[in-house]
Order: structure tokens, then C-alpha cells, then sequence
DNA sequence: CGTGGGGTTGATACTCCTCAACCCCAGTGG
DNA sequence: CCACTGGGGTTGAGGAGTATCAACCCCACG
């Protein structure tokens, strides 16, 4: 299971078991795993868009830039997860991706998306699962940055973000490996960089986060999902019932 | 094509033409249009989510409500939108959603969905690439959202109003209306509604923007492209390279 | 003719930004 | 082994943008 040939399974086992037909036809429509390292840049904004990728290992995250000089950070990718498929229906990318660590990535052109859909029923509907589950996700953040202060904003960001690494690689949330840097979180969040550093010691000073470096200790996890407004069941999805009902 | 049967089909021809087979699953498998009043709540958050809909006729918004009071407006949905795709891989609604005008929806069972991914190859694409367009718009509201001022927030959100509308019924931009309250603008741009109202009297001062009632004008579009940073390329979609080269 | 929803305007307060100085530390080259 | 350098983080002072509260206006509607 840890050693899997395909990028893209051990996501979608986490939506729905995926028969060994299936496995074998992700397989064949996946290029092979890349290397790559820490600040490369998978593609930019207005690059032709024909393919979505997997993260098989290493952090990653996709942004715009603006007018403005500004930039905002959309998504943080974990590995597992699908890159691009988002720019689905578009023949140009709408946002950068650049890697966070090193990794390693497959390509999956967007035409043998088609074929999936030709072929196999099950994985048709997790790929509709993960793009059901990213939109849902977004809406969050979307939520997060319009409605919330700084305090909130960064303590729901955390708590997403160890739930997210609970749900796939089991690490637990009182303590967490998170490499992001105070400049990335800030324009993840809408902030500048000056008042993420305020915000972290503010919400030390109450005992609710430390941070030191890139690990993160949260000690009183209800206080926290408290004070952040977090509720998580826009991460925990369910489709088994999906499935249950429609065979017929 | 104005007296179409299935409410649905008008919103996929956008993206693809729509074989006579094809329409004709889509109106086996949709319930028929029933009529709603404006204010009409078509579900709440954390109602159970088995099905879908379509507004045949009608504006309608989804809104999440916050701990601390406030309101988030997530979506705009014209007559043709589909609403609720979000909560496919759910079991549970994560979002209200309420009727702005009278109008006319139509309902869809999850289940049914994936009898659509059993059967028409076309359709799953097709409803893939609606899932992408509206992922792509949320993005592009949570940039919006986090990084521009009041100014541009609302000029940005007149724009893609316009654009939407343009595209789907055919209006222009110098002048259209636009039913909403500037509660729901507020609620929609994370402002209050007392900064809306400055921001259109500014705007109104700068010849940007005529606001009367629920009529826009926008003498110089180009002009509020500019101070919006707008770039409409995030709402023309295409998906027909795909289609092309997949066939075989 | 009263009532209420929607919108405008003014005064004040707070959140967060910007700019600038400074610190800490790891890596690098002499 | 030490001095230099640069990235990341912290702290302070001042200011921009937006929220809140409150009063008031307008007008459609019963």
C-alpha cells in the first residue's frame, strides 16, 4: 500500500476501495513519477493548461499574482493530493503552482481524463468526489479570509491544515510539522507578513498555539477550534451512500 | 430552444452541442420545474443533501451563516445555474441556499447523477467542466475577496455580473439590472452595508458607476476593468481541444 | 397617514497595513 | 575560526481603510 505504482490511488481509496481493474487503468493513463525540488515552479499563470498532476510526495501550493504586486496563495497541496483540476473546461492555466519541498509528481494529461470517463463508472465518481471536496474547501477558505480577523484566520488555517495531515498521514494535532514560512502563510491569509508575526506570538501569549520554526503545537484543541469558529465536517466527507443507492 | 423541456440542458449547451439522446436522458432523470417565491429557502445548512437542482427561472444566492452573526454570500445563481454540485461527495448541505425572485427549479437526485456517469460520456464531461467553471469562479472570488480594497471588490463583482450576463442572456454591460439589496452586495463582498453605500456614491462621483434602484449603468467599461484589475478570461471556458482529441 | 425597508451621512473606534529598525541564525568564503 | 551576508522573524510608530453606532431621508405600501 505504501509502495503503490499509481500517484493517484491511495488518494481515491480514501474516497471509495478501488477494484484492481481500475487500478490497473490509472496506471497505464498516468505519466511516470518526477522528481522535483524545493521552488520549482510546475507551471504559471497563462501556460497552456493540458494536464492535471498528482503530488505523490512534498508540499506544494498554487497562487495568482496581481496587478498590484500582492500575491494570494490558494490552495496548500499535501501529498496525495490532485493539482489543476480546476482549469479542467479552461485551455490556460488561472493559477501558478510552485513546490514547497522537494517532491516527486506525475502528470496526467487532461484527454485521458476522458477516457477514465469512458471506462470506469467508480473512478469517474471520485474524480467528481475530489472536485466536490475542493470546491467545498475553497468555500471555506473563501469564508475564512471574507469574515474573519487575523486571530481567527490563522488559528483556522492551523486546525485545517492538522485535520487535513490527521486524515492522511495519521500524524495527530497537539504537535505538527508545518514548513510554510510567515511570508507564505500571509498571503495565504490575506495578511502581511508584519501582522502574522504579531498574531502568532498574540495567540502564544494566550496559550493557544506555539510555534518554533516549522512545528506547531496546538495544547488545547477545543479552545482553539473555539475561538477560530472551526467546524471540520466540511473535511470529513461521506459518498458511501452514493454509491450504495445508484447501482441499480 | 427558449421552450426547452429539461431545464438543465439550455446551461450544458453552453459548454457542448447536446445530442436529442443525450437531452432526452437529462429529462428522464430531472424531476419536473416547480415555481418558488422570492425569499423561499430551498434548503438550509446541514440539511441532507441527496439531490441537486437547476434554476429554470430566477436569481437565487447560497449564503453560509457565521458563529458571530454574520452572513457569507457564496454564489450568485442566474436562470440556468445549477446549484448544489458542491455537496456531491457530502451527505450533508454546508450551504443555505434562498430564492432572490420568484422563479421555477428543477431537482436532480445525486443518485441520478450517476446514472449520468453510466450512460452519456458526453454529459459527465460536460458536468465535469461545470464543476471546473465553478471552482474557477470561487477562486477568482476569494482573490478578490482577500486582496482588493471596497472600490474594487464592488466593481469587480458588477463586472462578473455583467460578464455572466452577457453571456447567458445576451445584455450588455453599459446598462442592466442587477436585484440585489445592498445587504445582500455586503453580505456577498465581506463589507458592511454602510461601506457599500459610500462606495457606490464614490464610484458614482468618479463616473464609474450609475446605480438607480436595481439598474447599473457602466458608461466606461473599459475604465472600471482598470480600477477593478478585471480580467474576464476566468469566465470563457472552453473545453472543445478536449473533445477533439479524445474520441479516439 | 403611519410604517418599515432600504439607503445616506456623520462621528468615532478598531483592525490591520506600511515603513523602518533591529535581531537571530545558518551558510559561505577568507 | 571568524566575519560577512541574507533570509526569516520581531517590535515600534504612524496611518489607511473599514466597522459600528446613530440619526435621518425617501418612498412604496397597507
Amino acid at each position: 500500500m505504501s509502495s503503490e505504482k499509481s500517484c493517484i490511488v491511495r488518494h481515491f481509496n480514501y474516497f471509495h476501495p478501488v477494484s484492481d481493474e481500475d487500478r490497473e487503468l490509472l496506471a497505464q493513463l498516468e505519466d511516470s513519477a518526477t522528481p522535483v525540488r524545493a521552488g520549482t515552479i510546475l507551471w504559471e499563470e497563462q501556460d497552456e493548461a493540458a494536464e492535471f498532476s498528482t503530488l505523490k510526495a512534498g508540499w506544494a501550493f498554487s497562487y495568482r499574482n496581481l496587478e498590484n504586486g500582492s500575491r494570494q496563495i490558494l490552495d496548500i497541496y499535501l501529498p496525495g493530493d490532485i493539482i489543476g483540476l480546476r482549469e479542467f473546461a479552461f485551455s490556460q492555466r488561472l493559477a501558478g503552482v510552485q513546490m514547497i519541498e522537494d517532491g516527486e509528481i506525475c502528470f496526467f494529461p487532461h484527454r485521458n481524463l476522458v477516457n477514465i470517463f469512458h471506462r470506469s463508472f467508480t473512478l469517474t465518481s471520485i474524480l467528481f468526489a475530489v472536485a466536490s471536496r475542493q470546491q467545498v474547501m475553497l468555500t471555506e477558505r473563501l469564508v475564512n479570509l471574507a469574515r474573519r480577523n487575523a486571530r481567527q484566520k490563522l488559528a483556522h488555517f492551523l486546525l485545517e491544515m492538522c485535520q487535513r495531515l490527521k486524515q492522511t498521514h495519521g500524524n495527530g494535532c497537539e504537535s505538527f510539522r508545518l514548513p510554510l514560512s510567515q511570508e507564505v502563510l500571509a498571503d495565504l491569509l490575506g495578511l502581511s507578513t508584519v501582522h502574522v508575526s504579531r498574531t502568532f506570538t498574540a495567540l502564544s501569549d494566550d496559550g493557544l498555539v506555539f510555534r518554533d520554526r516549522y512545528n506547531v503545537k496546538i495544547p488545547d484543541l477545543e479552545a482553539l477550534k473555539q475561538e477560530a469558529g472551526f467546524d471540520d465536517r466540511y473535511l470529513i466527507e461521506n459518498m458511501r451512500p452514493l454509491f450504495n443507492g445508484a447501482k441499480a
